[in-house]
RNA sequence: CGGGCUAUAGUGUAAUGGUAGCACGAGUCCUUUGGGAGGAUUUAGUCUGGGUUCGAAUCCCAGUAGCCCGACCA
């Protein structure tokens, strides 16, 4: 990857109208554009992260054995008559009709979609438990979008959804997911805490969000941080400085913070409208007994930056970062040009991905601080002095002291810094 | 959807009713090369539509868009 031809510009400032740090670095670092309110292209480097996100929650939902499909995003109404959310969900669903007058949605969840395709699929108790899940694009009319990735119309969404006979297999494998959730999040060095909170058009009962902490966050949960009991603000009855009711000498606050999963039982609220039914052993039917747990992608994209980044700009993660390694070069002297292109091919080869710094007529400067703008874990430097050397300068984005090392150490140096 | 603020060049800003200027960026040339270098030269702008006025970036009205607060939020 190298910098002079990647499909994006650094800017020297932020974009004036945005406010949120997210905002502010992705934009600045030339990680995402913005088309309009709540609506964003992922530039290449903001793609990559994308990718790693998702690539994280990808492996932890298939070690579920929850199986990938992909849903559309235009439905037809009758859809969604079936369950009376047409209306239901007006405020929030893009609705609109063709030129023949026939009536679509754009998807903003898809629970009525994947339990009618659930009806050719599930028949018997011994089809289930099953699970499904998916990775795409959802919209939502938001009356107000806000905070750069944080809340957008458009927005892509990991969505499962689970298949049970009975209320037993149901609980186990919603705390199964509980965890796998925390797992996913704790990859992405974002501490997630799991609060009550209201089911919504789902549930009666209470469903479960995973928050983190962020000043851009635009939920607020009161938390005890003692035992990490934490609450939605929503059905809290606990005001700041209240005790916990879950430890003893714990006390509860308020914090901002930003939402980044949310699962819900959703008993049979969608399989007896669809008609999603199983014959149990004796041959009688029953409605299937769903769940439905959703993670926001691009939120969580925007939720890490607001977690990881200094005053210089963004500190990624190694596990989402957009490349291992940021390689620059400095000055315009041939022999150092051609060392530089040997480390880049050398590290390339060995798999490693390197985001290359190779512009020209560019100060030291100005590439030092693209480099902490744009927030890769490791910066390897190649100049005069370090082919003098007949080395490469290593310095790690966070806290790193700048050191020489030996080509061939690179790999095992870099490789070694991962997880 | 209510309230507030804002809209000038690709980006950030100045011009308070009287010649649209500056910095960065981009182009050409020279110099420079380890934390956003210097010089010369070129490029590019008042959101849209009305109104007031001799004259509008500036005042008024409407629209559109963005941001913030609130309501809403599968």
């Amino acid at each position: 990857m190298r910098q002079s031809k990647l499909f994006s510009r650094t800017l020297k400032e932020a974009p004036k109208d945005e406010v949120s740090v997210n905002a502010q670095l992705l934009a600045r670092g030339g990680f995402i554009s913005k088309l309009m309110a709540g609506v964003h292209t992922f530039l290449p480097l903001g793609f990559r992260v994308r990718e790693k996100v998702i690539g994280i929650i990808r492996e932890e939902m298939n070690a579920l054995g929850a199986s990938e499909l992909l849903m559309p995003a235009l439905h037809p109404r009758a859809a969604w008559d079936a369950t009376g959310r047409w209306e239901s969900m007006k405020s929030v669903m893009y609705q609109f009709r063709d030129l023949q007058g026939k009536e679509y949605g754009l998807g903003p969840t898809h629970e009525e979609i994947v339990a009618a395709i659930g009806t050719h699929i599930i028949f018997s108790y011994a089809d289930l438990p099953i699970s499904t899940y998916q990775i795409q694009t959802k919209f939502r009319s938001e009356a107000r979008a806000k905070s750069g990735l944080m809340r957008g119309r458009e927005f892509s969404m990991k969505d499962l959804y689970s298949f049970h006979a009975d209320e037993q297999s149901l609980a186990e494998f919603y705390e199964v997911v509980k965890h796998a959730y925390l797992k996913v999040f704790k990859r992405m060095e974002l501490t997630a805490f799991v609060t009550e909170a209201s089911g919504g058009d789902f549930s009666k009962e209470h469903s479960h969000e995973f928050m983190v902490e962020t000043s851009a966050g635009e939920d607020e949960t009161v938390l005890c941080r003692l035992c990490g009991y934490a609450e939605n603000k929503e059905i809290s009855k606990l005001k700041s400085g209240a005790t916990c009711p879950k430890c003893p000498g714990g006390v509860v606050e308020h914090v901002a913070t930003s939402e980044v999963g949310n699962i819900f039982k959703l008993g049979t609220r969608f399989s007896e409208p669809l008609n999603l039914r199983y014959r149990d052993a004796a041959g009688a039917l029953h409605p299937v007994i769903m769940a439905s747990y959703g993670i926001g992608v691009d939120r969580l994209v925007g939720t890490i930056v607001e977690v990881h980044h200094d005053d210089r700009g963004i500190v990624w993660p190694r596990s989402v970062a957009p490349a291992a390694a940021h390689l620059v070069v400095l000055g315009e002297d041939e022999k150092v040009r051609a060392y530089a292109e040997k480390v880049y091919e050398a590290l390339t080869k060995k798999g490693m991905e390197v985001l290359f710094d190779d512009r020209h007529e560019m100060s030291a400067g100005e590439k030092f601080t693209d480099a902490d703008l744009i927030g890769i874990p490791a910066r390897l430097v190649v100049s005069e002095k370090t082919l003098a050397h007949n080395k490469v300068e290593v310095k790690e984005r966070k806290n790193g002291k700048p050191e020489l090392v030996a080509l061939k150490d690179l790999p095992a140096l870099l490789g070694s810094n991962r997880e």
